[in-house]
DNA sequence: TTGCGCTTTTTGTCTGAGTTATGGTTTCGC
DNA sequence: GCGAAACCATAACTCAGACAAAAAGCGCAA
């Protein structure tokens, strides 16, 4: 009986070097931001399916356990596991979000994120450009030339527009923004991705980025904010959102 | 031998029915982000730890899991479980703020956290006024009611503030914004808390809500920005920041 | 009706064993 | 002497099965 069998899915499922425990959540997770497990409802016990998984119950509750913490679920005895209401979801949590955006996460998701985007960013590179280092001008102009030299066709360019934006942020000097940007840069990494298999390449996005490094350069927050906030407008056309407005009654 | 004997601290350091993997999760938790784990350190093997704090070795691993999913650890098989470097951690997970809040945050964390409102809720404010609907309205027209009745002085007005809050980012109509500022105000309520109790009442919120409640209600989304930007301008003035300000290098 | 206590279900905790990943070391080949 | 491949020791990881505790729901009695 004990098969070995992918109960897990393993393979198919994304690939990221975890732990049983860890890819036991990440199913449970993506089931779980992706509507099928509604809030409110209540999985069957550690029992029943730990067995159906064939996995050891302190696997199963080990996963449990990642999910309560992101705010996905709770658990308490005689009730048994439940999926929490959306608004305790930690939905800025970089892995909630991986698990949204390998689903087809819905449009207003997407605008939601961008919004989000258009509030934090410009102001924080404004505060970059008040803060920054020449580290961290030395970070941002190595990325940026990573950027042009490899484009964001490739991984590599991909990894240094992430690592460009990263530097900025970290530039702003407040650790929460860096702390919520984080995941945010990441589920955008995987969109741009996405993006790029779609319709490779409309625009060269260096020159949108020059622009902010040269206003954190000079200082020039406000410059820094236009910027920022022209880039993200940018950014924001590129991104392919599905479907659109058409009655939009998703739920 | 097995004393039951509270070795885990249980009654002196919080309590919130947690249960026992939740309470060792929060004592480690407490202990890094307040710097008495540093990043890098491993902490000492699961047999030791579990052993020392008199729990099962799986108590203790549910804990870490935990901790790993909040980004405040890792752990892999031969080196150990070590505490990450502060740029994974969540900080806007609502139990890494509380335990941040728990100890002594030190002034500038608090400087980082108004700054981040400074930036998020008066634009939160201003898209509430664009979408908001009559069931918001009533929300928060009762939660204005409550904390004019009851005072931040005592719990039920600070909770009629936290509504307040809560009902007016739901507004905004975006999850994102509502999950990251969950986190924060529950920061600040507890923060409001110990404000209370170090010298009460200094001067009547209601007044500002009541002004961000009009901006709303009449769809101003200028007028709620600002008032927004105003409401919270007050609140840090009253926020005792501890030592500093000599020398005003507010950063 | 209402409150108290019992029952039963489900998670929580414990113990102890075997498994697997992996950093460090050693050995082998060149 | 030096680099790569095999080894080894050590940690977390996974498993199994038992017992403990919490709590929702029910029944009983005042």
């Amino acid at each position: 009986m004990n098969k070995k069998s992918g109960a897990l899915s393993d393979e198919k499922s994304g690939n990221k070097a975890l732990r049983l425990h860890g890819a036991i959540a990440r199913n449970l997770g993506r089931r779980i931001v992706s509507g099928r497990y509604r809030p409110g409802q209540v999985l069957e016990g550690e029992i029943e399916s730990s067995e159906q998984l064939n996995v050891s119950r302190s696997a199963y509750r080990e996963a449990v356990r990642i999910l309560a913490a992101k705010g996905l679920v709770t658990s308490r005895p005689r009730v048994g596991t439940r999926v929490s209401p959306r608004h305790e979801w930690r939905l800025l949590d970089p892995d909630v979000l991986a698990w949204i955006f390998d689903g087809e996460p819905e449009p207003e998701i997407l605008q939601s994120l961008f919004e989000l985007r258009t509030l934090i960013e410009p102001e924080a590179a404004a505060l970059a450009a008040k803060r920054r280092t020449q580290g961290h001008l030395d970070g941002m102009r190595a990325a940026l030339d990573a950027m042009r030299e490899h484009t964001l066709a490739v991984e590599a360019g991909r990894v240094a527009d992430q690592t460009f934006h990263a530097e900025l942020l970290s530039a702003s000097g407040n650790p929460f923004i860096v702390s919520l940007t984080n995941g945010v840069t990441a589920a955008v990494h995987a969109l741009t991705e996405f993006k790029q298999r779609a319709r490779p390449l409309r625009r060269d996005p260096v020159p949108d980025h020059e622009r902010v490094y040269e206003a954190v350069v000079t200082k020039d927050a406000e410059g820094a904010r236009t910027a920022m906030r022209e880039l993200i407008r940018l950014a924001l056309l590129d991104t392919p959102i599905r479907r659109r407005s058409a009655k939009g009654k998703k739920r």
